[in-house]
DNA sequence: GTCTATATCGGGATAGAC
DNA sequence: GTCTATCCCGATATAGAC
C-alpha cells in the first residue's frame, strides 16, 4: 500500500492481491484467511499485512484497479446514441457488467462502506479522488446531453446522480434475485424516473419544490 | 438467553447487559471484549456467553429492550396536539431523544446495519418483530391524521415513513455537528417535504408520477 | 439450573528481529 | 522488505462446584 519502488515490491503486492481475488472468488471472502493469502502468495502473514494494511483494504485495492481500467468502458458507454436516460442507464450498466465477477467480492465493502469516516468508505476523505473521477462522467453525460437543467438544481446534479449509482450499486451487491434481476429492473425504472423528474424540474410551477428540495440537500450535506 | 426462570438468573442476566452497555458506551463497542464485560459484571466469561451466545445477542438484547421501553414515549410523542408533520418529527424526534446516550454505540453497529443478511441489520428477518412495531406507529400517526392519501399510496405508506426515519437516524448517527444539530434542521426540513409531496400527491395531474415512482418502489422491495 | 475455571482454536493484526 | 513470534479477540468445550 504503500512503498512499491522496487519492482520486486510490486510484484510481490501484485502477487498478494491476486491470490486473495483468487480466493476471495473460489471460496469466500469471510472464510478466506489472512494467513491462507499469504500462504498462497508465497509470503508470511506479516509482509501480507505490510502491503495491505487490512483485509478490506485488499479488496479496496482490487476497486482501485478496477476503477481505472473500467475508464474506457465508461467513455464507450457514454459515447454510444441515445437520450440522457439511455446513456445513465448505459453508463451505471458498464460498471455493473464490469464488475459482475467479483460481485461477491464487492460485498465485503459494504462493511466498511457505511461508516463515512472509514477509509475505505466510498465517502470518505481518502477516496475523494476515485469519487471525483464519477463525479467527472456524470459531469460529462450531462454536458453531452440535450437537457436543460434550472440553474440551481445544476450544481446538485452530478452528485444526484453519484448517490442515484451508489443506490443502484448497493442493491445489486445485496441483490440474491438470479442474475441480478431486480437490480436491473430498479435500473431502468429508476433511470425513467429520474430522468422525469428532470424533465419535470424546468416547469415553471415546480421552483418552490426544487428549492425545498435543494435546501434539504444543503442540510443533509451540512452546509450552513 | 435461553433459561430466566428464577429471579437470579433474570438479575445476573440483567446485570452482564448493563455492563456490556456501559462499556460500549465509556469505552467502545468494538474495543470491548466479553471477558471485560464479564469482569465488570462479575461473573466468569462462560457465565456471559450463557446467557448471552454472542457478543451480537447483547446488542439485540439492548435493541429488544430499547424498543420495549420507547414504547411509551412514542405514544406519548403521538398524543400531542399537531400537524401530521409535527407528529411525525416528534415521532422520530422521540426516538433520537431516547437513544442520545448510545449514540456512539449505535454507530460502531452501522457495520453490520448495511447489510440486510446481518441478523442485527434493521433489515434482516430477525429483527422484523421490532421493525413491525415501529410500523405500527407509522400506521397509526397516519390514521389519527387528518391526511387524505390516495389509495394506491396508502399500504406504502408507513413503510416509506420508516424509510424516512431510517435515514434520519443514519444521519444522526454519523452526525458530527455539535449536539447533531444538522440532523435536526435535516428532520425539520424533511418531514415538511415529506407533508407537501404527500399533499400534492393528492392532485389530480400528479397520478402518473406517483404510479412511476410506486412501480420503483416495487421493484427495490423485489416484487415480481 | 447457574455458574467458575481453564484450555483451546482460528481469526485479524502487530512488534521487532533480520 | 520480509519473516517469526506473539497478542488479543470471539467463540467453544469441558469438568466440576453449588
Amino acid at each position: 500500500m504503500f512503498k512499491r519502488e522496487t519492482p520486486k515490491a510490486a510484484a510481490t503486492a501484485h502477487r498478494i492481491l491476486e491470490a486473495a481475488l483468487d480466493r476471495f472468488r473460489s471460496h469466500s471472502f469471510d472464510s478466506t484467511s489472512m494467513r491462507d493469502i499469504a500462504k498462497a502468495a508465497g509470503v508470511a502473514t506479516g509482509a501480507a499485512y505490510y502491503y495491505y494494511e487490512s483485509k478490506e483494504a485488499l479488496v479496496m485495492a482490487f476497486y482501485q484497479a478496477a476503477s481505472n481500467e473500467m475508464q474506457p468502458l465508461i467513455q464507450a458507454a457514454l459515447n454510444q446514441q441515445g437520450s440522457f436516460e439511455d446513456r445513465l442507464r448505459r453508463l451505471i450498466e458498464a460498471k455493473l457488467n464490469y464488475f459482475e465477477p467479483n460481485r461477491g467480492v464487492l460485498r465485503a465493502l459494504l462493511r466498511s462502506g457505511i461508516d463515512p469516516k472509514h477509509p475505505l468508505s466510498p465517502f470518505s476523505d481518502e477516496t475523494k479522488p476515485i469519487r471525483d473521477t464519477d463525479l467527472r462522467w456524470f459531469e460529462k453525460l450531462i454536458e453531452t446531453s440535450d437537457l436543460t437543467v434550472p440553474a440551481d438544481l445544476r450544481p446538485e446534479l452530478p452528485g444526484l446522480l453519484w448517490m442515484f449509482q451508489m443506490g443502484v450499486i448497493y442493491l445489486w451487491v445485496t441483490d440474491e434475485s438470479p442474475g441480478q434481476r431486480r437490480t436491473r429492473l430498479v435500473l431502468e425504472l429508476g433511470a425513467k424516473a429520474v430522468t422525469g423528474l428532470l424533465r419535470i424540474s424546468n416547469l415553471p410551477f415546480t421552483g418552490s419544490l426544487r428549492r425545498q428540495a435543494l435546501d434539504l440537500i444543503q442540510a443533509v450535506k451540512g452546509v450552513e
